[in-house]
DNA sequence: AACCTGACTTGGC
DNA sequence: TGCCAAGCCAGGT
């Protein structure tokens, strides 16, 4: 797989992952394909910037908010008004909010 | 090509 | 729980 691919796998899953629950960035990079390529996922992130994807619902591995201050307000807007709850010391309860993967678009195979 | 950076993660204290 | 160090890997200088 090229890394065009699997950029594109990197926005997929991201669009499948379902409101009301997040996903941390090590794990997109595995389901796409690619584990210990979380920092990655960050950049990809960053490059496409809004473009309509959820990428407020990606964290970190610890259920905080990796982005500066101003952007991670926003971020916790948006999830909590998706119902995302935020604990006491400003991360989230992973057992609770975290996406299981299910529902990813199907892997690669090759079409019939 | 060496060196720095970073929307990360994990393991130790 | 919280901070640090090290590991990680692609990009930018």
């Amino acid at each position: 797989m090229n890394d065009d691919d699997w950029t594109r796998a990197v926005l997929a899953t991201i669009r499948s992952v379902p409101s009301g629950r997040v996903a941390s960035y090590g794990q997109i990079a595995a389901l796409a394909g690619r584990p210990r390529h979380a920092r990655q996922v960050g950049r990809i992130l960053r490059n496409a910037g809004d473009r309509g994807l959820p990428w407020h619902r990606i964290v970190n591995g610890q259920g905080a908010l990796s982005l500066d201050r101003p952007a991670a307000r926003e971020q916790r807007r948006r999830l909590e008004a998706e119902g995302v709850e935020f604990r006491p010391n400003g991360r989230i309860d992973l057992r609770k909010f975290g996406w299981d993967g299910s529902g990813r678009p199907a892997p690669r195979v090759k079409k019939a």
